[in-house]
DNA sequence: GCAAAAGTGTTCCTCGTACACCCATGG
DNA sequence: CCATGGGTGTACGAGGAACACTTTTGC
């Protein structure tokens, strides 16, 4: 009666690579949309939810370690999104960070964002959601350090910054809100000056590597506690 | 080889009812889990993607018209969520005015959600995603439309707030902090005073009853756009 | 010394919160 | 005229943006 449906994940990889945001995609050898570039991902197995699957599909095309961040979009199952039988995706942000190059199967390269090839299916709308959503996180959560490695200076992180939201970031600002938020500590290092000079920049980390909201309820929020044993 | 699978579309609706938040659910007449109350929904259907499909599935349950606001949460997957045949779900949040009163089937009825009954599979972790998102979504959005009548007096809306988000809520701050944003304007009419007497309360109503960001980028935002042309 | 890059201090301003005070109605 | 609920004015503070200024390096 129904038509049989099958189910996939799909992952929009991004990672700032030379100061831009680029996303990991593969080129179809086969019809349909032979010759597009498609997103990683593939065919729910038996035994795991989306969150696995997608997890284990991504290490068919990158090692998983170097993804230091996966989080659902949302699903995409319009009837025709792709041609032949039913094909419903629930699709997924993952970032790597700036400084790791994971090795990549030939049909497998990044591409900027904003100059995309030609896509398969509807998977730019994808690329899409992903980006908008990795810009709202990075305001309101310590996201940034899925994007950043270990250890970093302030001005290569504002390099990230603006390279994600595509707009100028100031390292002072960025510097002053991240520590004021607890999200920053110095590592007591510093790296040398390039060939041009300058101070030597100190040497910081992310205090947190797993997702954290760091400005929920910038509005309305519950009255101030004042005496009463107050949750830091 | 792969296990076949099916594809079902469940809504948490949240109605303010009383002063209290209220999730709609209908009583399982057959196993499994007979008995425990479940979500609306049911399969999606072949022609239809699954934001029609969940607006198809309430029309039997309640009068869509009376549904203000549908969007999606997350896909529940995981293998044994269901017994039987497999059965991946999208869950979905709708919202439902607090002066709607609609007509709903027997086995269905309408449950606090600080009280609620003892819930059908993973039914009631779909619920307090939903209650999650709409508390966040409250506080930088205008979804408030989505709760309010049409009109309504600024206490009123200050009760909606405070059961939704579950703290008290000034109604000071709140319309000035709603007014400022451009989300309420004033009818002109007023609400005659209780038995208690009182001064008489003007009405207002949301200028716009389609979801809005109002508060994106509380942090990191593009520089300040000086002499260009500024997009209001 | 000078240019370049990093880091700090200071000011301004927006905006949310808290709270005192004024307004209009019923009894 | 007083209790009750509605509405306004104001002061405070948190925190982000902008920018001037200082520090440390290479040449």
């Amino acid at each position: 009666m129904t038509r049989p449906t099958e189910h996939e994940v799909l992952a929009a990889v991004l990672q700032i690579r030379a100061d831009s945001l680029q996303v990991l995609a593969w080129q179809r050898a086969l019809p349909p949309d032979s010759g597009r570039w498609a997103l990683p991902g593939g065919r729910l197995g038996d035994d795991e939810d989306v969150e696995r699957s997608v997890r284990r599909q991504l290490a068919e095309k990158v090692d998983v370690r170097e993804v230091t961040h996966v989080e659902q979009i949302s699903v995409f199952s319009h009837p025709d999104r792709v041609p032949g039988p039913r094909l419903i995706a629930t699709a997924f942000l993952g970032l790597v960070p700036s400084d790791s190059d994971p090795a990549v199967p030939a049909d497998t390269a990044w591409h900027p964002l904003t100059a995309l090839p030609p896509t398969a299916f509807d998977h730019a709308a994808i690329v899409e959601a992903a980006h908008d959503r990795l810009r709202a996180k990075l305001s309101y959560t310590n996201l940034g350090f899925a994007l950043a490695p270990r250890e970093f200076t302030i001005s290569a992180l504002r390099d990230l910054y603006a390279a994600a939201l595509g707009h100028p970031v100031s390292a002072t600002n960025l510097q002053r809100v991240l520590t004021r938020r607890g999200l920053l500590e110095p590592t007591g290092e510093v790296s040398p000056p390039g060939p041009a000079g300058g101070r030597p920049a100190a040497l910081f980390r992310f205090t947190d590597r797993t997702l954290r909201v760091t400005d929920a309820f910038a509005v309305l929020r519950p009255p101030s506690e004042q005496l009463r044993g107050a949750v830091p």
